[in-house]
DNA sequence: TTTGAAACAGTATTAAA
DNA sequence: TTTAATACTGTTTCAAA
């Protein structure tokens, strides 16, 4: 799908604040609220927008250790076997296949340390895992939402 | 601050979809709409709602190409340092700095393999990095918005 | 096609109990 | 916490650019 300079323009307005009105986007924008909405559905029917959420304090909420996780497989494990494996964890809030020495990264947030070594064995228990590889997160620098729309 | 087992269901629901109503949320967990708001506006109030935004689909948006990056500073860079720097990159969607070899791990999103090249030059190219390590994402497996709270 | 204005329904928000 | 009153906002329709 295509997008204009006001789709590019409502998209930043609502990652920044997505319970904004219409009426509030279509105001700064030069828009009305109506079009404004047509838009939002457009995207949402187009798939650029996924869905609303609300942002989270990890650290608020309990998270108080996070890290990354290198995964490397046995011989040609397909991703939608990782997929499903770590998807059972909602202590994984990432993971991507990716190209190098390791098969996969995760990113992996924990209650504490202990828990931490606890999901990081249970993962490792897997039988496609041959051996991860781990560091820990010391502070984070930063944290963006979504990546707004390029150029 | 402490949550109780309605306040994380009312996260959970709103991680889903922060779009639904106050009278839904309740009709879910057997409250009125206004003890929802009330709660949500204490969660935000403690920080542990930061704020509301849109879920977007990189690739729909014209970010094919992911990866991680690792850095490696010279000598004693403060992590201020390290967060002003990648801050000015929007394509920096993610930087922590990180235990082990590495000073600090960046996910990035470019448009495509000339622009994360470019990016990367860049962001090598800053007085207090020694060099950078990086992986190509090769499908992205998982992409949680949030952390759901635990437990 | 895409827009703005109007009308209605639904929701947020506040005050009161 | 709920209920109830009010103001706003989302949503749809329709006519116009």
């Amino acid at each position: 799908m295509q997008l204009d300079h006001l789709d590019t323009e409502i998209i930043a307005l609502l990652v920044e604040d997505a319970r904004r009105s219409y009426a509030e986007v279509g105001a700064r924008i030069g828009l009305s609220a109506s079009a404004v909405k047509r838009r939002v559905d457009r995207l949402r029917a187009g798939g650029a927008i996924t869905g609303f959420t609300v942002r989270l304090d990890p650290s608020a909420l309990g998270w108080t250790v996070e890290g990354y996780v290198e995964l490397y497989c046995r011989n040609s494990t397909a991703p939608a076997v990782i997929r499903r494996a770590v998807d059972r964890f909602p202590e994984v809030v990432d993971a991507s296949t990716v190209s190098g020495d390791a098969d996969a990264v995760l990113r992996i947030v924990a209650t504490d340390m202990r828990h931490f070594e606890q999901v990081l064995e249970q993962i490792g228990a897997q039988p496609f895992v041959a051996r991860t590889k781990s560091v820990l997160v010391l502070s984070p620098l930063l944290r963006r939402a979504s990546a707004p729309p390029p150029h």
